[in-house]
DNA sequence: CTGCAAACGGACTGACCAGTTCGCTTCTGC
DNA sequence: GCAGAAGCGAACTGGTCAGTCCGTTTGCAG
């Protein structure tokens, strides 16, 4: 997250402002909507994203941290895989930008990188005690939770226009393969 | 496809190339490849692309048909889900351009969508052969295994960069969920 | 208050891309 | 083997977008 100091009122303000309109904008029109409609949005000139966030990917790593992190509270609250496969899917398909941006350069940023190995810490502690219980079987690793979890996240985000929650259904599906 | 009549010699082989060459961008750029990376690829200029093929969508739907049949060929000759599945997902996912095709408007072009429907009756013949069996709930549809064979190509597209291949692991895990 | 650094935003730049124009080239029917 | 139709592609158009410039406004310290 960006954590400026010394920001004058205005500046402040519109920054909370740029922030919340490019989670709006980016979450609907995906990573090629354009920073200009974010401005518009916000109210503010180019030129004044464009000074917080020196180019676009800057812009748009701060809103995929936001993304993260509310995936994160979700995921340190969860109790069982399921509802937690359920609770963050529920947001991940919502945002089409998060589903865009897994596997672009955007994950490889040190700070996105980071908060997505805390989202999979909280998901491996889970599995553990899902593993342990017998509900999943022992040779289930963190990477085909996390594999398939993204694979009915990005089907989810495609068929939502159409049958939206159609996704719901596949969650049990995937999660009665891995037992 | 496209099927042109009384075209001269040199017409028909740039038509060739052209189709090859955008098969082989579009696989690998996905449908944001630029038509110019065609032209330079097929060894022609942009007008000769346009003049056979109106709109970069028209292009597009063209490739798409010749991916769609290739599927089609392999879902016509496998004998259980399994292996049409791996079979299906080997084309899908090395041609990025399928995957991102799904969900746009050119799958509801005439051509394309009836294409589809044809890869979807193999499909069909298929499940209720696995069900009949025992291998498959009975509750199972056709919609289920299309959203299921989609997430996993969608979500193998972005990991065959870092890890080629993983994707095969999880059409097993996704066919026991069906069981 | 007031001076001025900080912040602003509209207008601009350069790059890129889908699609068109038009003068030139190449096949083909006779 | 030639006339002209069919085809060609380089250069151009109009539009969009990320990112910059610069004259103007605004918050704040003294």
């Amino acid at each position: 997250m960006v954590v400026e100091t010394h920001l004058r009122s205005d500046a402040q303000r519109n920054l909370e402002r740029i922030l919340e309109a490019a989670r709006s904008v980016f979450a609907e029109g995906g990573l090629d909507a354009s920073v200009a409609d974010v401005a518009a949005l916000a109210g503010v000139g180019t030129a004044t994203i464009f000074r917080r966030f020196p180019t676009k990917d800057d812009l748009l790593a701060a809103v995929l941290e936001g993304e993260l992190n509310g995936l994160l509270a979700q995921a340190e609250k969860a109790t069982t895989l399921a509802e937690l496969m359920t609770a963050m899917l529920e947001r991940y398909i919502s945002a089409r930008c998060i589903c865009e941006a897994v596997g672009s350069e955007l994950f490889e940023r040190p700070d996105v990188a980071a908060l997505k190995a805390r989202v999979g810490e909280a998901l491996a502690q889970l599995l553990e005690q899902e593993k342990r219980a017998g509900a999943i079987r022992a040779d289930i690793t963190l990477e085909d939770v996390e594999f398939l979890f993204n694979a009915v996240g990005q089907a989810g985000v495609q068929t939502e226009r159409t049958t939206p929650g159609a996704w719901r259904r596949y969650v049990d599906i995937v999660l009665a393969g891995l037992r």
